[in-house]
DNA sequence: ATTGAATTTGACCAATCGGTCAAAAGAACG
DNA sequence: CGTTCTTTTGACCGATTGGTCAAATTCAAT
């Protein structure tokens, strides 16, 4: 009673009880990602995320209060499962396989989820309003913490002498590249998948730089 | 005469021809440089583009016959200048240092150019509806001269064996990535120009990856 | 100063924007 | 079956979108 809004109740504050509140859930974050990632927050519209969604508008507005919450659900999610890969790096492994492993499951990700990182992509172009914070905080604190580990083995010489954040800058540029750059890499490239060969020339390539 | 548009005579065909319509397009461009760069082209509006130019909206469509007009004027001075640092790649010189030098020629224009950069990224982003056709065209062609180059030189031993394309996808993504995430860059790194150690960075790693 | 062209703008338009709401339609359960 | 809660939607809202247009202003050259 007190005041029931027309939104559902169970989907803004709390877990989706019913079936049918998750995969409606799931449909709307499914096509916010899909519109999100192409065109960004403000060049995106609820008709376009409802039609993706096979949805009606009003209906979208009945599972999340606004077209900014899609984007911020979205978002937080992205943000959990993009750096555990970094956090996975084992300062008592072997230095050169735990960074080639990192990067392969980084390459994985730009493979397996283009438009997340799309989405991410153009959230910072458009200078990261939602997430400069977490981005000032909790990546920088991460950022640091792996550095330490990185100088560490250089120090060991089990590594090779290597800027530490401009190493993972490059990871993150060489890898998402491929997602974020898709169409620009297939026109040149023509047909056929260049995951592959591209996964093969990082692991030359940073073996290369990062061998002692 | 015969039938005389609301449009600037001079502005839409052929070159500006006083030095008012110079100064006017000039702004507008620049002006719709900052705002498609951050928001790409349909979050971009023409009320924030006549705000930062300093004109009214109506005097915009003056001299630009669309908002899309706007966006392809900068796409093309984009394409024309954003490439010239490969075409500059010289098969006669010594193939480390040219390819050095177009590295450092690169980040230069992400340094100096990052909207220019975003604005890219955003259109690539989008799809490339608008520039799809030269990418698979011109762009393929030029890195399928590069490529021959490339292929020469570490047939000649004077280069470490590298796929050719997949080096060039290197370069643009690192260097860009400068420009293009340059909010998450600094976010990390705190203050202070990120570009003069990528550059030493860059070179140190490229160096590895490619002497011979 | 006057004229004729170039430039600027306020008012306006249809379409679309994100979002609201009451009422209809669908499920759940006895 | 009826009842209650959940889900869906058509109609609608004010604001903003890209763009138009006639009138007003400024400019350049006599």
């Amino acid at each position: 009673m007190t005041e029931t809004s027309a939104t559902a109740q169970g989907a803004t504050a709390g877990k989706p009880r019913t079936r049918i509140q998750r995969r409606n859930r799931e449909l709307i974050l499914e096509a916010a990602l899909q519109v999100f990632s192409q065109y960004g927050f403000r060049g995106a519209t609820l008709d376009q995320i409802a039609a993706e969604a096979g949805l009606s508008k009003p209906n979208l507005l009945y599972y999340f209060p606004s077209k900014e919450a899609m984007h911020e659900a979205l978002l937080q999610t992205l943000l959990e499962t993009w750096l555990d890969p970094l956090r996975a790096l084992d300062p008592q492994g072997a230095p050169l396989e735990e960074i080639l492993a990192y990067v392969r499951r980084k390459l994985e990700l730009a493979r397996d989820y283009p438009r997340e990182s799309r989405l991410f992509a153009n959230e910072i172009l458009q200078g990261a309003p939602r997430i400069l914070p977490y981005l000032e905080s909790d990546l920088r604190e991460l950022v640091a913490q792996t550095c330490v580990i990185i100088r560490g083995w250089t120090a060991e010489g089990r590594l090779a002498p290597v800027d530490p954040v401009h190493l993972i800058f490059s990871i993150w540029a060489l890898t998402q590249h491929y997602a974020d750059f898709e169409v620009q890499v297939t026109a040149v490239l023509g047909e056929g998948d260049p995951f592959e060969a591209a996964g093969a020339h990082l692991d030359v390539m940073f073996r290369r730089m990062l061998t002692p």
